[in-house]
DNA sequence: ATGCGTGCTGAACGAGCGTTTAGTCTGCTG
DNA sequence: CAGCAGACTAAACGCTCGTTCAGCACGCAT
């Protein structure tokens, strides 16, 4: 039996901090691997915590151990935002919803870099947003808001691709200041982006329909809804079938 | 002056290798950089050019300094396909002009590694991009072939940074066999996304213009764009059936 | 022939890494 | 009280890293 809170009390320090010695490293770890990536040494990780190198060995085994750790510590707290937040994702921007308070910022930092690196915790998080997104958008062409796509999975990848490419090009391009405090990044990527991102959602980008027959007609038959095989050529874009 | 070629008939290998030693180190750092990022370890690039690790010093200096030379090999590479596919690129799809021939791919690696890394290399083929882009949707927006914007300028940054990050995306998360080769991984990006995109493009994903116009309202004036005088509240092309 | 510059190597150095080890301290339990 | 278990640390181990060093081989000018 780990006596969990028994030995903490030794540390000489000013505020009383009532996490277990292994959430403290958890959390360093965490708000670490967030700031400089998955290469951050098991030192610096302990020197943030305040402890031994040792000890964080000796509580998680190993650096790789700690890192699982991490990911399933971060995985939770996505499940439980998402369970608080129910319903208020529903534009598809999660991260959004998961960047509004400050004290987050760490996890959705950590969540980010777990996207650009490819790890577990990225790979689940974009699953999650195309499973959430496949919903909301089928909601939304029942209702008439969103126009149907011959290829709905694939049209909702490629939405959430972008968006989260996107927002990660933008940090990496263009970082504010503190590019940790993540609401901030998000601000900054929504005032900058959000207009063209609507202006292309509600207009398109080109004015007829030709490069999207011509492509139609090139690959033959698309997975779903018929080809129109006619390809009038350059008909405007308008007057389309809207559900 | 040093003699460059001298020396390099000692090499008892089978096939004839023209380039200098020196150039045999830099292609094969360019290489080992593009396949396992920046971290790569001068032995191993030694290795990969036949050498031992103190000659890679001893050419370049340095590690970070073998870093700006290959930097400024493939800036100078890109430079070149530019000049010689003028025009070739005018669709914004400069990638697709570079990844043409296979022993290319190397220096699309690379490229793609830098921008994901936020790199010197990165940052100047998105400014490139962004600025051809420019000038080809405003080309485009002339002839009638695009909508204008309210901030072309916004417009055109969000479209480059959306298509390279979600081409990052999908090479992170659903990666081909092998992953260096990028002509590979371009042609399996362009077959899952290029239909959703072009959809995009061509229809928008809203139907109607609600969600943009409180978003107008909301910021109040759009920015200082030369799209400022025809703002007048709805751009042409729309005829907006509202459901 | 001699000397020199240069391409090039094997061995080693020092720093940083993750991890191990041996041991101390402390609170609980019998 | 004794003894034990677990939190915890300082030191060190083994490894890889970038880099340095001393020296070898060879083409070229003197």
């Amino acid at each position: 039996m780990r006596s969990e809170v028994g030995s903490q009390g030794r540390s000489g320090g000013g505020v009383a901090d009532d996490r277990t010695t292994r959430a403290r490293i958890r959390d360093a770890a965490v708000r670490r691997f967030a700031s400089v990536g998955f290469g951050a040494s098991v030192r610096t990780i302990a020197a943030d915590a305040g402890v031994s190198p040792a000890l964080v060995i000796h509580h998680f085994g190993s650096k790789e151990k700690l890192h699982v750790a991490c990911d399933e510590h971060v995985l939770a707290w996505i499940a439980e935002a998402k369970r608080a937040n129910m319903g208020k994702a529903a534009g598809g921007q999660l991260l959004e919803v998961l960047a509004q308070a400050d004290e987050m910022a760490p996890l959705v930092g950590y969540v980010l870099r777990s996207v650009q690196a490819g790890g577990a915790v990225g790979r689940s998080f974009v699953e999650h947003m195309v499973e959430d997104a496949v919903k909301y958008t089928s909601e939304a062409v029942e209702q008439g808001l969103a126009r149907p796509s011959l290829d709905e999975e694939a049209r909702v990848r490629y939405l959430v691709y972008s968006s989260l490419g996107s927002l990660l090009m933008a940090m990496t391009f263009d970082p504010p200041d503190d590019p940790q405090d993540t609401t901030a990044v998000m601000r900054r990527f929504m005032g900058d982006m959000y207009l063209p991102m609507l202006e292309l959602f509600t207009q398109g980008f080109l004015t007829t329909r030709r490069m999207l027959d011509d492509y139609l007609l090139y690959v033959g038959d698309p997975p779903t809804g018929g080809a129109r095989a006619d390809a009038d050529g350059a008909t405007p874009t308008e007057g389309d079938p809207a559900a």
